[in-house]
RNA sequence: GCCACUGUGGCGGAAUUGGUAGACGCGAUGGAUUCAAAAUCCAUUUGAGGCAACUCAGUGUCGGUUCGAGUCCGACCAGUGGUACCA
């Protein structure tokens, strides 16, 4: 081999990132008249430097960007921050430095790595969450759907540190304790802002159904996430002479098993319950236990695994369906004010929680739903035959609830109901870093909550602020906080509240179209590429983010700004970046500290033994990260992106491993030698009939993995469009290599494998794909090349292979005419013939053939 | 706790609708090349038995449906994501 330039892939890529930025290549431009795509990877937070996540949502939605352009189509694909949120105060508080300029360098850091990836967005359409015009944009959308009953202001729970007298998120409250103070948290009612998106819980349930491109495991989390029940709003009477309060002389609870009603053996009531509530100064034991529910915390997680507990308020309720019988009312602490009324009937024996109660308690279970176990510890919840229950006896389930429920309405005690466990999303945040609320509470009773109007937009954040004093700067921001009223005039205050981050990002794919227009959103351009046709981000976000988004859009269509309600048409789900664990002698150890000598690990520093964990999700935490720009800068963007994208199904979680890169870019490498050395002869024009028997059958394995790798692409399978462009490959290595023996035709035919190849691989490794196409002597870049097509007609091959099985078990195979594939009596007779089948029928006869016509031939003996 | 998902060689994974389990790659072993090494190339590589043809077992565990199950059903085990104020 002669000696030659050696594969640089740093100065490759730099050179093809400025062509292609000098060119605007990557321009969203729908002027001529192709068809528009529109692909969108969700944005990041700006942490401060990109992690291996970013880089394979990012590669993934670069390859389908590329894809989609190679296809045909116009691409809008941009890219953006999702700029506001804890980590900028968290910044502040620890390092002294400012949010905007903490988030600023961020931005300014990753935006660079991101571009070292080779990846091909419209970076002019860029924009942060915290730029004024976003903020403008979006609190005037707020202040329309404030304006159209779609926003309001109520007071709710929140995680209340008492110490630092500030209001914590559900990840720092750890064990129930504050995690900077460690002060036990507490609940705390606040006032704070809500949006109506139970307005549309039907709508967002119904809606899956149209969402064919959307994958069922998300769209099952949705349903189950809103959690439409269909259920009866049943009425108690108290027992008034132990009742001490006038007002209240009767308990509703939500059940949606009416039809277990007969079971009931007590009543359980939320610790805010108004009936809770008012009991909370009447007696000290039912005080104590109020106040230690409302230490566990606002998370569902928290309140589900505490241990199940209550107290008995020695109220009792009449049966309504047997007059003679009482039921003990407790205050529980898994019961929740916030689903349904607040308040239970418990049925121990057909509801797990209700019997761990019942048994703690010791009170009655009685069983009214027939099973076949004797129900101790295990309820059973499934329907079934009604017994023990008076008029029901003998009914299903489902006849039991309609009759109660019947019977309910006609006594006027109860009603049909429809719940969801979806409630309104609480929008509001008591922190500085977020977009502010742009409204002002005005002291004077006639005004109190005050819009800010439309020519005082944006409200933007102080920016002389401290983070040295306890809870909200700006709260303490007394210039900024204290304002007149714009309608009175009196002296007011403004919202100090700023949005949940969840509300930047619920419309952001919308302000792609027009990022600098004055109103929130331009419709014309907006129409051009709206819905995202792909979305593509982690599996995390399945849940709220996707149901906000949903929601927003339905409510930005009522209002007109929009003509249609669903933001994604398909929605992608990535796995996660998984490492190995490494544990030395005194806790977590980085990849690089360590070393491997035959089996074993050691610590580089002093040889120390080195435990090797299994891989998990890389975190700082334990240390098992890799960072891109260090694989960028050794291997470069294109072998990293390879890597990321041939080895896992995208959706599954990848394990990361140093020999998978190695083995990626000793494939670039091959591959760059291969092309250098390679003699690419003036190409001749291809023919395509009357080919040498060698040439065709080399372009029907080349056409078939044309066929594959355009399949693979098309269905997000990227891992094996890899492994076919790979095999593609081997088979044209192995042509050039043996170059001086191959028949008539051949080369041209290399020559088309070879350039197909390579366009097929662009999307994945962009950089070295450009390089190559040039130094096979092709003119123009080829990322704006179209994407091979096939040779259906040379794909049909005549022949068959078809597996032979005994009872089911496979024995040999079989070639056959596909024409002749019908033909059972034939093949079946010579199948009888074969070696090691005739051998084993030879004393038997079959009891049963199954023949399925070019699938399978299965003799049952 | 609840909801959803995942489980296939030493490793990552492949297997359109139930019909040839292990594509493609990593690692390992042997060989070629080299003064030597790196790099590269070739071969082997699920396990057990056999000189071989081949036989048997095998897709987290246990059971079921079927002529036939990695794929469908039930129970269980393990791991992961979400659980409404991390993003």
């Amino acid at each position: 081999m002669t000696m030659q330039e050696p594969y640089n892939a740093k100065t490759i890529e730099v050179k093809w990132q400025k062509k292609w930025q000098n060119k605007n290549l990557f321009k969203a431009n729908s002027e001529n008249k192709n068809k528009n795509y529109y692909v969108l990877e969700m944005f990041p937070y700006p942490s401060g430097k990109i992690h291996m996540g970013h880089v394979r949502v990012y590669s993934l939605g670069d390859v389908l960007a590329r894809y989609k352009r190679a296809k045909g189509y116009n691409v809008l694909h941009p890219m953006g921050w999702d700029a506001f949120g804890m980590p900028a105060e968290n910044a502040a508080f620890e390092n002294k430095i400012h949010p905007a300029t903490w988030t600023k360098n961020n931005i300014d850091n990753m935006r660079t790595q991101l571009k070292a990836m080779g990846l091909s967005y419209d970076w002019e359409l860029e924009f942060a969450t915290c730029d004024p015009p976003y903020i403008k944009a979006q609190q005037k959308i707020f202040l329309d759907l404030y304006k159209n009953n779609l926003a309001y202001r109520q007071e709710a729970w929140a995680n209340w540190d008492p110490i630092e007298q500030t209001v914590l998120a559900n990840e720092q409250v750890i064990n129930g304790k504050g995690w900077r103070s460690g002060a036990t948290v507490q609940r705390k009612k606040l006032p704070q802002w809500f949006f109506r998106i139970t307005k549309y819980a039907d709508d967002l349930i119904d809606s899956l159904g149209q969402l064919e491109n959307w994958s069922e495991q998300v769209k099952t989390m949705q349903k189950n996430w809103i959690g439409r029940s269909e259920g009866i709003k049943l009425e108690f009477q108290l027992d008034k002479s132990l009742c001490k309060s006038a007002e209240i002389d009767k308990i509703e609870v939500y059940t949606t098993r009416p039809d277990t009603i007969f079971g009931a053996s007590f009543i359980a009531l939320a610790p805010d319950h108004p009936i809770s509530r008012n009991l909370y100064y009447s007696n000290k034991d039912i005080s104590g236990f109020i106040d230690e529910c409302n230490e566990v915390g606002t998370s569902e997680e928290a309140i589900e695994k505490v241990e199940k507990k209550g107290i008995d308020t020695k109220l009792k309720v009449y049966h309504p369906f047997l007059p003679s019988v009482y039921l003990p009312v407790y205050i529980a602490n898994f019961v929740l004010m916030s689903y349904g009324t607040g308040a239970i009937f418990g049925v121990p024996a057909h509801d797990q929680r209700d019997l761990d109660f019942a048994n703690k308690i010791n009170l009655p279970v009685k069983v009214v739903v027939e099973s076949d176990n004797k129900i101790t510890n295990k309820a059973y919840t499934g329907p079934g035959k009604i017994i023990n229950s008076e008029f029901l006896n003998g009914l299903s389930s489902t006849e039991a609830k309609k009759k109660i429920i019947e019977l309910s309405e006609k006594l006027n005690i109860g009603k049909m109901t429809t719940q969801y466990r979806l409630h309104d999303w609480c929008a509001s945040r008591q922190r500085y870093w977020g977009c502010p609320v742009p409204i002002i509470l005005c002291e004077s009773p006639k005004c109190g909550i005050i819009p800010v109007p439309d020519k005082e937009l944006p409200v933007l954040l102080p920016q002389d602020v401290s983070f040295d004093k306890i809870g909200n700067p700006l709260d303490h921001h007394m210039k900024w906080k204290n304002v007149s009223c714009p309608k009175c005039g009196k002296p007011a205050k403004r919202e100090t509240q700023t949005f949940d981050t969840f509300v930047d990002s619920a419309w952001y794919p919308l302000r792609y179209t027009s990022p600098k227009y004055d109103e929130p959103i331009e419709k014309a351009e907006m129409e051009k590429w709206c819905p995202v046709q792909q979305y593509i981000g982690g599996i995390e976000h399945a849940i709220l983010h996707l149901l906000y988004a949903r929601f927003f859009h339905r409510a930005l269509k009522d209002l007109n700004y929009i003509n249609f309600k669903e933001p994604f048409s398909n929605v992608f789900c990535q796995g996660m970046v998984c490492h190995k664990t490494y544990q030395g002698p005194d806790g977590w150890l980085y990849p690089e500290e360590i070393y491997r000598k035959g089996n074993k690990i050691f610590r580089i520093s002093d040889n120390a033994p080195v435990k090797v964990g299994r891989s998990e999700k890389m975190s700082k935490s334990k240390k098992n990260i890799i960072d891109p720009l260090s694989i960028i800068e050794q291997y470069g963007a294109d072998t990293a992106r390879l890597f990321i994208l041939s080895d896992s199904p995208p959706d599954r979680d990848l394990d990361w491993s140093e020999s998978g890169v190695d083995g990626a870019w000793k494939f670039l490498r091959r591959l760059w030698n291969h092309f250098k050395q390679k003699e690419f002869s003036v190409k001749k024009e291809l023919k395509t009939i009357n080919l040498s028997q060698e040439a065709f059958m080399l372009r029907q394995e080349v056409h078939q993995l044309i066929k594959l790798t355009s399949e693979n692409y098309e269905s997000f399978r990227f891992n094996s469009a890899v492994a076919n462009i790979r095999k593609l490959s081997n088979i044209l290595f192995d042509k050039d290599n043996y170059s001086n023996k191959y028949e008539k035709d051949v080369p041209e035919i290399i020559t088309e494998g070879w350039e197909s190849f390579l366009i097929m691989l662009a999307p994945i490794t962009p950089h070295i794909a450009e390089e190559l196409w040039k130094i096979m002597g092709n003119k123009g870049m080829i990322c704006s090349k179209l994407w091979p097509s096939y040779d259906k007609s040379i794909l049909k091959l005549d022949s068959l292979i078809i597996p032979i099985q005994i009872n089911g078990k496979l024995k040999n195979t079989i070639s056959i005419n596909k024409s002749e594939k019908g033909d059972k009596e034939a093949i079946i007779s010579k199948v009888k013939e074969i070696e090691n089948i005739k051998r084993i029928l030879v004393d038997k006869t079959p009891k049963k053939i199954i023949f399925i016509p070019g699938k399978v031939i299965n003799i049952v003996i």
